[in-house]
DNA sequence: AACGTATCCGCAAACGTTACCGATACTTTT
DNA sequence: AAAAGTATCGGTAACGTTTGCGGATACGTT
C-alpha cells in the first residue's frame, strides 16, 4: 500500500522510527528514508497575516516581470511609457507600499540616521533634535531617536540596536555615566559614520560638535565678579564629561583672572539631577560662611538653588547671585529671571546633521575638522544683576 | 580570434549591435548572442563597503551549516552543546552583529513601534514619549519617533515612511492641520495596530487615549468664577481638534452653570502658535470692555497673555485672571505663577504603549475599549487667585 | 539481526527588492 | 538585404536570515 517515492517499490517498505511524531519509513531497495506528508491539513494559506501587495503581485496582474515593475516604480530607463503607466496604475489600484526592509537589505543602507540623547526632560535636546531633523528630512533621510535616560547600559543597548538596524550614521550625546567607549569604537571598525555632540569624549576619533563651554563659563563667572560678587561657588557636573571639566576650567580661569581665591569646599562636582542639586545646594547655603554667588552647571540646578534661597529668606540677587547654563525656557520667568548662558541648540543639531551627511555621502575617507566649537551667549537677568538700573528684561514685580 | 562561448566556433561570429555601450556578438552557428565581459577590472571585491560578518561566515569558519549557526545563536533546540558553544565562540571572535534587516524581512515584523508627535517645543510630548518608551523597551520593542512639526503633509509622509519601514504599531498624535484621515485608514486596512493619543479624531476606529479635556476646562473656568471673575474670555485652539472642541465645551458648560453670559466676541478659536497667541491676546486686552479673565487653551498662550498684560500695566490677578492648560514647567515660575490644568503626560504615554502592545501581541482581533479618558488636575497658582490668603505655592515677591 | 528511538545537523525554500546581463523585436544605416 | 543600432523586457543571482523537513548517525530494544 505504501510505495517508495523514489523507486515506487511497494514490497520493500519498512518502518524506520519516528521523526517529530511522524512515522518514518525506509525503502530497502533504494535505501531511501521518508515520511508520509499528510496533505489533509487545510492549507493554511501563504500567511495568516494579511498579505501586503508586493512587486510580484503587480507584475502578475500587469503581465510583466518583476524587474520591469521595479524599473517603472523607480522611474528608471529601459521601459516604455505605456508599460510604465500600466504598472503605476496597477500599483495605485492594488495600494502598493514598497517594502523598505527588502530594499534596505539589498542595498545594505537604510537612509536612516540614528540619534541617541541622554534625556528629554527639558527643551535642550529636543531643540537639538529639531535642528538636526530639519536638515535630515530635507536630505531624504529619516531620523530614529532613542534616549538613554542617562544610563550607560541603556546607551550600549541603544547602540547595539542601531547597529543591528543598520543605520547609516549615528549622532550621539553621551550619558553622564559613560566612561567606556568600546560601543562607539565598533562604529569606527564598521566604517559607520559617527558624530558626537554636546556630551563628547576624547578616545573616539569622530568629529565633535560642542559649544564653547569654557568661554561661556568664563563669561558667567566674570559677569558675577563684575557685579560685585566675591565668594563664588561652583556647582558642577560629573567630571567624566568634558562639558563639566570645561565649565570648571572656565570658572577657575575667571576667578584667577580677577584675583579671587577659590575656596575648594565651595566647588562641588556631582551628577545631574534635581535631588543632587537640592543636596549640594543645601550644603552650600548652609555653610557658616556661605558664598555670595553660585554658578551652577545647568539651569535646573540653578533654579533649585533659587527656590531654596527663597525658602531660607535669602534675597536674590542682593544676598546671593545665581547663574545657570543653557537658558531653559523657564529660566526667563522664574522670580527675577535667571541669568544664564544660552547654547545655540538648533545650530548644534544642524551642524551635527550636516557633518553626518557629509561623512555618509563622501565616497572616500573624508577628513573633517575634528571639532566644531559653537559660541555661547550670556543672557543677563535679575538673578545676578545688583545694579537695578540695568533692568531691561520684562519682569513681574 | 573571438570564439563562441557555446559552440567554440570562431568563423561564424559577427557583431550584433551594442548593449549598454558594449559590443555585442552573435554566433551564426548556434545563434547565441553574447557580449564580451572584460575581466580586466580589478575585481572590486564582494562589496566596496567593509564586509560585515554574517552567519555564513561563522558557518564556514566553524565548519557547520547556516541553519546550525542560526539555531545556536537563538538557543533553539536540535543542537549539541559543543557545537553551540563552538558557534557562539566563533561569533564572538568574528564580532558578529545580526542583521536585523534580514531578520525583519523573513519574519516580516520589526519589533519597532513608531510614534508621531506634532511638536517637541515644550515638555508635553517629550514626557509622553518618556512614559511610552519605558514600557516599550521593557517589552523588547524599539521606539522610532518622528515629528510632524504641526504640518499635515509631513504627517502623511511620516506615516508613509513608517509603513514602508514596517513598524509593528503606531502611536500618533495629530497635527492641528489634520482634517483628512486616509493616511490612518491605511493602517486599519493593513491590519497594523494604531493608537491615537491626545490629539485624536473620530472617523478612525482605533483606540484613543485622551485626558478629560471637558472636565479640566470646566474646573478651570469654575475656579475663575469662584474667584470672582465674571466676564471670562476663552482663547481656544483649532476646532478640527477634539481637544479644542472639548475645552470649549467645558468652558461653555461652566459659564452656563453659574449663569454667566458668554460674550461671543470674547471666544476665539485659532491655531497653536506664539504669534497667534499674541495677536488674539492683543485683541482681547484691547477690547474697550475687556474681559476680567482669560482661559487659554494652553500654557504658552496664557504666558503670552500674561506678558502682554505686564507690558500694558494690567495687574495680575487683580485686574485680570489667567488660566492655562497643561502645566508646562515654566508655568510654575512665571510671575505670580500660572494657574493651569495638569495633564498626566507620563500616564498618557504608558497607556498608549500598553494598548499598542496588547493589540500587537493578541493573535485574534482584540476588542479594546474605544477610549481611555485620564483625569486632569487643577493647579492653582497666583495668576487667578484673588484671595491672597490662600497662597501656598512658593513664589518670589 | 532487525527494528525503534533520539539526537544532531544540512538542504533549500522562503521574505521582497534590485541590478546585471542576456534576449527579442524593431528601426536605421550601409 | 545584410549589418548595425535602439528600445524594451525577462531571467536570475544576490542581500542575510529563519525554518520545515529529512537525512544520517548512534544507541537501545526486541
Amino acid at each position: 500500500m505504501i510505495s517508495c517515492p523514489k523507486c515506487s517499490e511497494v514490497g520493500s517498505i519498512m518502518k524506520a522510527g519516528y521523526v517529530r511524531n511522524k512515522q518514518r519509513y525506509v525503502c530497502k531497495d533504494c535505501n531511501y528514508f521518508f515520511t508520509l506528508s499528510n496533505p489533509d491539513q487545510t492549507t493554511p494559506r501563504k500567511n495568516s497575516r494579511r498579505h501586503q501587495t508586493t512587486i510580484i503581485d503587480i507584475a502578475r496582474s500587469t503581465g510583466v516581470s518583476n524587474s520591469t515593475v521595479s524599473r517603472a516604480l523607480h522611474g528608471h530607463a529601459d521601459i516604455s511609457p505605456e508599460t510604465r503607466n500600466a504598472v503605476l496604475e496597477m500599483a495605485a489600484q492594488l495600494d502598493y507600499q514598497p517594502n523598505q526592509l527588502a530594499y534596505n537589505l539589498v542595498k545594505s543602507r537604510t537612509n536612516t540616521i540614528g540619534m541617541i540623547v541622554p534625556e528629554f526632560t527639558n527643551s535642550f535636546f529636543p531643540n537639538i533634535i529639531i535642528g538636526a531633523h530639519e536638515l535630515l528630512i530635507e536630505a531624504g533621510y529619516n531620523l530614529t531617536i532613542m534616549q538613554s535616560n542617562e544610563s550607560y547600559p541603556i546607551e550600549v543597548s541603544n547602540t547595539k540596536a542601531m547597529l543591528a538596524n543598520r543605520i547609516d550614521g549615528l549622532l550621539i550625546s553621551l550619558t553622564q555615566e559613560t566612561n567606556n567607549y568600546d560601543h562607539l569604537k565598533v562604529f569606527e571598525k564598521r566604517g559607520i559614520p559617527l558624530v558626537l555632540f554636546n556630551r563628547v569624549c576624547d578616545y573616539v576619533s569622530a568629529p565633535k560638535v560642542v559649544v564653547n563651554d569654557f568661554e561661556g563659563s568664563f563669561l558667567a563667572v566674570e559677569h558675577l565678579i563684575l557685579n560685585g560678587y566675591d565668594r563664588i561657588a561652583h556647582l558642577g557636573g560629573p567630571l567624566n564629561l568634558l562639558v563639566s571639566r570645561e565649565r570648571l576650567r572656565g570658572y577657575r580661569a575667571a576667578m584667577e583672572k580677577y584675583g579671587k581665591t577659590i575656596e575648594e569646599n565651595m566647588v562641588i562636582q556631582g551628577m545631574f539631577s534635581q535631588q543632587k542639586a537640592r543636596i549640594y545646594g543645601k550644603y552650600l547655603l548652609d555653610l557658616e560662611n556661605r558664598p555670595d554667588a553660585i554658578f551652577a552647571v545647568n539651569d535646573s540646578s540653578a533654579i533649585e538653588i533659587m527656590l531654596m534661597a527663597l525658602e531660607k529668606g535669602i534675597r536674590i540677587p542682593d544676598e546671593l547671585g545665581v547663574v545657570g547654563f543653557s537658558d531653559n525656557p523657564e529660566s526667563a520667568y522664574i522670580g527675577p529671571g535667571l541669568t544664564t548662558i544660552r547654547q545655540p541648540t538648533n545650530e548644534i543639531g544642524k551642524t551635527s546633521a550636516q557633518w553626518i551627511l557629509q561623512l555618509i555621502e563622501s565616497e572616500e575617507e573624508l577628513i573633517l575638522p575634528n571639532e566644531k566649537v559653537l559660541k555661547t551667549e550670556l543672557i543677563v537677568r535679575g538673578s545676578s544683576r545688583r545694579n537695578r538700573s540695568l533692568i531691561i528684561n520684562s519682569e513681574f514685580g
